[in-house]
DNA sequence: ATAGATGCAAAGCGTTTGCAGGCCT
DNA sequence: AGGCCTGCAAACGCTTTGCATCTAT
């Protein structure tokens, strides 16, 4: 795993070159903290928090600037959960679609699953003439664990959970 | 459709009062515009200079709070398109799951389309033991009217939107 | 010298909240 | 009186921007 993560660095650093851009030093370390918390979905707030302990000058505008540019690059995504912050993970490799999300409205955890909506899209194209490039789908309940926890407290039907 | 709008306002009023709240000339005027304007995904701030045509001294917390209280009261459903600001649409009645939108990345058109999702949803279910109640789904593309202009303007690939 | 990149502070924007009244039993 | 409701303005939280400075060609 240590190399892969040298590798695409290296990958990341011949993109900006070819754009003019340089990988500073904190571009770098912006890009390590996501690259080490793929699956975490951090906010632009948590990315600068955890870059701070790898390069404490580093200022908030540039966490944000940063995560502007690689989103442009597409080499990360931005996501929207409702909650409102935005979040941001790394794209795949040449993956027009990314997964999809199941958001527990008890504990907050989101967790992924693959895309499954190759079918429906193809569908809709044809009967709304409607181009689809992209799609964001998430499913709101309750996860396991949760749905375990109400089991033994015994408490009856969740209520509706707030929006933030 | 005259009378249906006059019914729909006497059932949210019984709601209220259920509750044991008020059906104000101001929270009155919200709701019209948002029941005159059902296809519109409209913002806060776009009811708001709706509602300032027919009641001129409302203010725009009040309008925030209205919406706040008819979301809470599952009368309509705060949308989220990433563009930056809330939309809001009437709920149907008694329909958990909403219907799915087509956002055109041209023109920013926002379109609907009927739920496809059920026989996929049971089948998330198992596999993940996650218990689904809601989803959101969009669709990001280019609307026919968009793909059309595209072609007659003999432009190439159409960029990637920005994402404001 | 030139162009990009940075940190800081200030501004921006949509939304929420505190508060002093107002309305309606 | 009491509760709900309102408008206004201020506050809020996340994000963007202006600007002077720095860095690396």
């Amino acid at each position: 795993m240590e190399e892969r993560l040298a590798d695409r660095l290296q990958q990341i650093k011949k993109l900006l070159h070819a754009e003019q851009l340089k990988l500073t030093p904190q571009r770098e370390a912006t890009l390590r903290v996501l690259l080490e918390n793929q699956e975490a979905h951090l906010s632009a707030e948590e990315v600068f928090m955890l870059v701070k302990h790898k390069a404490p000058d580093i200022g908030l505008a540039t966490v944000y600037r940063t995560l502007e540019l690689l989103v442009d690059l597409r080499i990360i995504e931005k996501l929207n959960f409702g909650d409102g912050v935005a979040r941001y993970e790394f794209r795949e490799r040449d993956q027009p679609h990314h997964h999809h999300h199941l958001i527990c409205l008890d504990c907050g955890k989101v967790s992924e699953i693959e895309d499954l909506l190759g079918d429906l899209e193809r569908s809709i194209e044809t009967r709304h003439r409607f181009r689809i490039v992209d799609h964001r789908v998430s499913f709101l309940g309750y996860c396991r664990e949760c749905q375990e926890k109400t089991k033994t407290e015994g408490t009856a039907l969740p209520s509706v959970a707030k929006d933030r």
